[in-house]
DNA sequence: CGTATTTGACCAGCGC
DNA sequence: GCGCTGGTCAAATACG
């Protein structure tokens, strides 16, 4: 378990061996767009150097040689056949020292080359992709025993407590219903869920009685707002048979028999199914980040369905749709942020209902990692939220206060992801020393990239939430934002991946997490999620 | 002409 | 009950 950040890039390097030397241990050359990168240096180094047109032919040679033979020793190929391709026409062009007959036969000779290398390389590409897939899905796995064993530590920290509660403290008993319901609502995979087994110790019935004692502020006063026919609209009726209905609480009962069957959960977890899917479907993602750009770029497609003047605030605030798939539910805000024009706050709610491209994926996993979090602080308490057990909220606290800020007041549970602050940011020791903001302060670092880390660091429970029967399609179903440039996301996780320290500072966070379990830090609790019950509505 | 955006109208919740 | 506000709809408009 602990193997985690080794596991990951061995993992890695594991899948890779067959085609990489260990010279690239160091090297991250995942990443799409790292190769890129690369190659855009290589091309202008070339362009430099194409006086030697017998040189560059051997470049090239060798590069189809290293195609064929997976020999990695000197570079990092992974496909950027079409911009070797244009080096070796303008080497062509360029060199006026050979006929053109010689010219010509060349030239048809490295266009079949390098057509058999766009072949190769694009079999590569997938393969790379099935790779990091893999990665993520150890990660996952990895992950799930990490809270396995939170998990046990936080039930015999649970049974002290009910020996208090036992003594006639209501607060002790109230603390033990904390503990206890925190950790178990990450643990809540479903009964097939190898790391999840522990799940089983806590009876059906009690899980029942603290899920559905609950404070209900968090639905009951969503639902009346999102009762209306028109939330949900002709479009959306049809989808809540399938999957989550945006917006239409009321009917989450008529949901849980589905759904618990389908997935194959108790009688006893109905009523959990349903708080936790209305929690889920009324979260709200907000990240903020600084973009010029009306709209950053996360991925996904949007249409714009209208535009309100928000109070407070002279800009006004833009809704939309994501249009992927009919009836997709997910809708989110976009409002530029009015002490700052400069910062857009993008709020994402729902769930997508069809699969997402891979650029969306990673963002997806972010936003529903942090919904995900709220859910698990909404169904407890507010407190809950501080609950050092709770794994995903200390999943964000490394980021510090100034980057994750929980408002579960009603009537909408929002977690935002402040992607704007600087390391001259409120708390400097603390972004300092933590090795995610590290990373991010890295120069050059696009903060698209963090919620990606995050994201990475959260998307175990993005499987949660599938074992855990809640109505969630099979794909990873959030939005989230990025960028202050408006990049892509696949800018982004070219970005990050390229970096060769990426493994390295996702691993530090992984266990900077980790260890802040195992020493129940008091003061990231205070200091690193700020909760409050400001008015959500913006 | 199909699609996306704009924008005024409408509705529901909430506070006074 | 009334007004304010947030959120959505849908006709009008713009755009490719």
């Amino acid at each position: 378990m602990f193997r985690f950040p080794v596991s990951l890039g061995g993992s890695r390097d594991e899948a890779r061996h067959d085609q990489i030397t260990p010279l690239d241990e160091h090297r991250v050359v995942v990443d799409e767009v790292d190769f890129f990168s690369e190659k855009r240096d290589r091309v202008s180094r070339e362009n430099i150097n194409d006086e030697d047109d017998e040189a560059n032919k051997a470049h090239v040679k060798m590069e189809n040689s290293r195609v064929e033979e997976n020999d990695r020793s000197r570079d990092v190929n992974i496909g950027l056949n079409l911009l070797t391709a244009n080096t070796g026409s303008d080497e062509s062009t360029v060199d006026d020292g050979l006929s053109m007959d010689m010219e010509d036969k060349r030239a048809k000779i490295e266009n079949a080359q390098l057509q058999e290398e766009l072949k190769t390389m694009k079999i590569e590409n997938q393969r790379l992709r099935d790779m990091l897939s893999q990665a993520t899905t150890n990660f996952n796995v990895l992950q799930m025993q990490l809270v396995a064993v939170m998990r046990q530590q936080e039930q015999r920290n649970s049974s002290q407590d009910h020996l208090l509660a036992t003594e006639g403290k209501a607060e002790g008993r109230k603390r033990q219903e904390l503990q206890t319901m925190v950790p178990r609502q990450f643990m809540d995979l479903g009964p097939s869920s190898g790391p999840a087994e522990h799940g089983a110790e806590v009876s059906s019935e009690e899980r029942t009685t603290v899920r559905s004692g609950s404070p209900p502020s968090l639905l009951e006063s969503s639902n009346p707002r999102e009762n209306g026919k028109r939330l949900l609209g002709r479009e959306e009726s049809s989808e809540e048979s399938e999957s989550n209905a945006w917006g239409n609480p009321n009917k989450v009962p008529k949901h849980n028999p589905s759904s618990s069957n389908s997935n194959g959960n108790r009688n006893g977890n109905v009523i959990d199914q349903s708080a936790a899917e209305a929690t889920m479907r009324k979260a709200r993602v907000s990240v903020r980040a600084r973009s010029e750009a009306a709209m950053i770029s996360d991925g996904c497609q949007w249409r714009k369905y209208g535009q309100k003047m928000a109070k407070g605030n002279p800009c006004p605030r833009a809704y939309y749709r994501c249009t992927m798939a009919g009836g997709c539910p997910v809708r989110k805000q976009v409002q530029r942020c009015a002490e700052d024009r400069s910062i857009l706050m993008t709020t994402y709610e729902g769930n997508h209902n069809h699969p997402l491209p891979p650029a969306a994926m990673a963002m997806a996993s972010t936003t529903t990692a942090a919904a995900s979090m709220l859910l698990s602080g909404s169904m407890s308490s507010q407190d809950g939220l501080m609950n050092p057990t709770n794994l995903l909220a200390r999943a964000i606290l490394p980021c510090s206060s100034s980057m994750a800020t929980i408002s579960a007041s009603a009537p909408f549970p929002t977690i935002t992801l402040d992607l704007t602050n600087s390391p001259n940011g409120n708390n400097p020791n603390m972004t300092t020393n933590n090795p995610l903001m590290q990373f991010a302060q890295r120069p050059g670092f696009n903060p698209a990239v963090l919620p990606q880390v995050v994201g990475q660091a959260m998307y175990y429970n993005q499987q949660q939430s599938k074992f855990s029967g809640l109505q969630l399609p099979a794909q990873p179903l959030q939005m989230a934002a990025t960028s202050s440039v408006a990049e892509g996301v696949s800018a982004s996780s070219a970005a990050i991946a390229s970096d060769p320290n990426f493994a390295a500072a996702l691993a530090a966070a992984i266990t900077s997490i980790m260890n802040g379990s195992s020493h129940q830090n008091n003061n990231t609790n205070s200091n690193n999620v700020a909760t409050s019950n400001g008015d959500s509505r913006q």
